[in-house]
DNA sequence: ATGGCTTGAGTGTCAAGA
């Protein structure tokens, strides 16, 4: 079984993609932020057309997250369960027993300014709703956009980002705090090569100059990461047409159904 | 240089992303 996450700025801009991705990747899950779209627009018929299930929490303009699967979906649940906020970040659901979470989290836009603050806030209570869903699904899997870049060989120049935005000392410690649940980091399970990001801005040739950060993660609950036998960052969509500025992360897990 | 692209909204130009 292979699961995945891919923040795609615009579902409606990148469909082409994901459903290209979807064939290529031969993913069973995928975990997609940022659909900026209404549900009632959400591309549900062109999804089931290349068999796979969807639930979708989304909203205009901004944000919007979705699960794609080839098993059916369950206990579909929109948000953090008593965390009032009208942006739609996250979303979870059960497929084949396994608890997939999907969360696109908050950018923070500067260290120390209002959104930063929301965004501090908003990773307290995702992590506490996690505390109680892993009591009652053993087998969870956290995938998404983190905005967080964990150590600094995630980023190609830490020098320039230390303390800033996406790197800063509470959002790293914020991202610890998802390890401390019992989450492994599904890409540091394995050996990797250095300077593998997810994230590469578009201006001044980012990609091209491999200025990128890692900031899209698989976290796994410890019967997930015995299972899980490697996980990868496909650069690939990244060079298509009108590229998503994220590219998708994948994760292999080796027992279970399907 | 609070720049440099891209998207959505909406039709002139701004907010937001990371």
């Amino acid at each position: 079984m292979k699961i995945a996450t891919w923040n795609v700025n615009s579902l409606k801009v990148r469909l082409p993609h994901v459903l290209d991705w979807l064939a290529a990747s031969q993913a069973d899950v995928l975990c997609l932020q940022e659909t900026k779209m209404e549900d009632k627009v959400f591309p549900y018929a062109e999804l089931e057309a290349a068999g796979f299930h969807a639930a979708h929490n989304g909203q205009k303009t901004y944000n919007g997250v979705a699960i794609l699967a080839r098993g059916k979906l369950e206990d579909v649940r929109c948000d953090i369960p008593g965390f009032a906020d009208p942006q739609k970040r996250v979303l979870a659901a059960t497929v084949d027993g396994r608890r997939i979470v999907c969360a696109y989290m908050p950018n923070g836009q500067a260290v120390g300014s209002d959104k930063y603050e929301y965004k501090l806030r908003w990773l307290t209570a995702l992590a506490g709703c996690l505390r109680e869903d892993l009591q009652r699904w053993p087998e969870l899997a956290l995938l998404g956009d983190y905005n967080i870049a964990p150590e600094d060989r995630d980023v190609h120049d830490p020098a320039a980002w230390k303390d800033q935005i996406l790197c800063s000392e509470p959002e790293r410690a914020a991202f610890r705090g998802f390890l401390g649940l019992g989450l492994a980091d599904a890409f540091r399970l394995f050996e990797q090569p250095p300077k593998i990001y997810s994230w590469w801005d578009y201006r001044q040739m980012g990609f091209r100059l491999n200025r990128g950060l890692r900031i899209d993660h698989i976290l796994l609950s410890p019967p997930l990461a015995e299972t899980c036998s490697a996980c990868v960052i496909d650069k690939a969509p990244r060079k298509l047409e009108r590229p998503s500025d994220h590219a998708p992360v994948i994760a292999t897990l080796g027992v279970g159904p399907a």
